[in-house]
DNA sequence: TCATTTGTACTATTTGTAATAGTACAAGAA
DNA sequence: TTCTTGTACTATTACAAATAGTACAAATGA
C-alpha cells in the first residue's frame, strides 16, 4: 500500500487517503477480499496519527468501499452491482459540468475535450483487464 | 448576477463565487467585456463581507477570467486562445481520472460513462450557440 | 480462560483557513 | 476636488483538521 500523501496539500490528509484507496480499487490494484493494512500499521507507515487513518477508514466504509471486521482487519468490499440507476447517474452530473467549465477556461473546446475523454477511457480499459 | 451561495457549504464562500462566475462565463451567460457588479454591490446583494468578494475577484483575475479597472469596475476578460497546448491538456487529466473513479464506485461502467459524457456535451452545445 | 489484535470512542490541544469588522489608501473618472 | 472602486492591513471570531493520549469492545487464537 504505497500511498502518496502530501501533508502540505490543502485537501485533508484523511481525504487524500480516501481518494487514494478508491483510486487503487477502481484501477484494479486491489480486489474484493484483499486485506489492507490495519489502522495502526498504516499510521506508522505514513507517520500519521492513527485517528486520522481511522477517520479515513470510517468514511471508506460508509461509502461501501471497504469492510472492517473487528480483530481481523479491514478488507476491500465486494463491488456493489446497482447499475442502471438513474439517481446514481445524476450524481455524476456536477463532475461532468465541472469538467466542461474547467476545459473552457483552459481554452479547450468541446471536440478536443471529447478526444481527451475517450483517450483517458481507453487508457483505463487497457490497464484493467478484469472488468 | 444571481449567484446561489450557500454559507453552510463546506466549500468556502469565495470559492463558490469563483466557481459560479466561471460557470456563467463557460455557459455564455456572460461574454467578454460585460461588466459584473462591483465588490461593494455584490457584497450588499449577497450580504457577504466585501473582503470575501474581493478575494474571489482576485482569484478570478489570477485565472484570467475577469479584468479589473480601478474606479471603472470589473469586466469579463477576453477569452484566451491558446488551444493545442499539451501542457494545458494535462491539467484536465486528474479531473478525468477522478470522474472515472467516481463512476466506478457508483457502479457505472465505462460504456455507460461514455454515454453520460456525450449526453452532457450535447446539452452544453445546445445551450451555447456562440462558441 | 486469557492475552493479543484491531477497530472504535472520547477529551484536550494546536494549527491553519475562512469570514467578518473596521479602517485607510491609491488611482482613475466626472 | 469629489466620488467611485479596487486594494491593503490588522484584529477577531469560528470552525475543521490533525495530533496526542488514553481507554474500551469484540473477536481471534493459544
Amino acid at each position: 500500500m504505497h500511498l502518496n500523501i502530501d501533508p502540505r496539500s490543502s485537501t485533508p490528509v484523511y481525504q487524500q487517503i480516501v481518494d487514494a484507496v478508491k483510486n487503487a480499487v477502481a484501477r484494479g490494484l486491489y480486489n474484493p477480499g484483499d486485506k489492507i493494512p490495519t489502522v495502526r500499521e498504516m499510521a506508522s507507515e505514513l507517520t500519521i496519527n492513527p485517528n486520522t487513518i481511522a477517520k479515513a477508514y470510517q468514511k471508506l466504509e460508509q461509502e461501501g468501499v471497504i469492510v472492517t471486521m473487528r480483530s481481523r482487519g479491514t478488507f476491500i468490499a465486494e463491488r456493489k452491482a446497482s447499475p442502471g440507476n438513474e439517481a446514481l447517474k445524476k450524481l455524476l452530473k456536477p463532475s461532468l459540468d465541472r469538467l466542461r467549465v474547467d476545459a473552457f477556461h483552459l481554452g479547450i473546446g468541446p471536440d478536443e475535450l471529447k478526444t481527451l475523454f475517450l483517450e483517458t477511457m481507453e487508457e483505463w480499459e487497457k490497464e484493467r483487464r478484469d472488468i
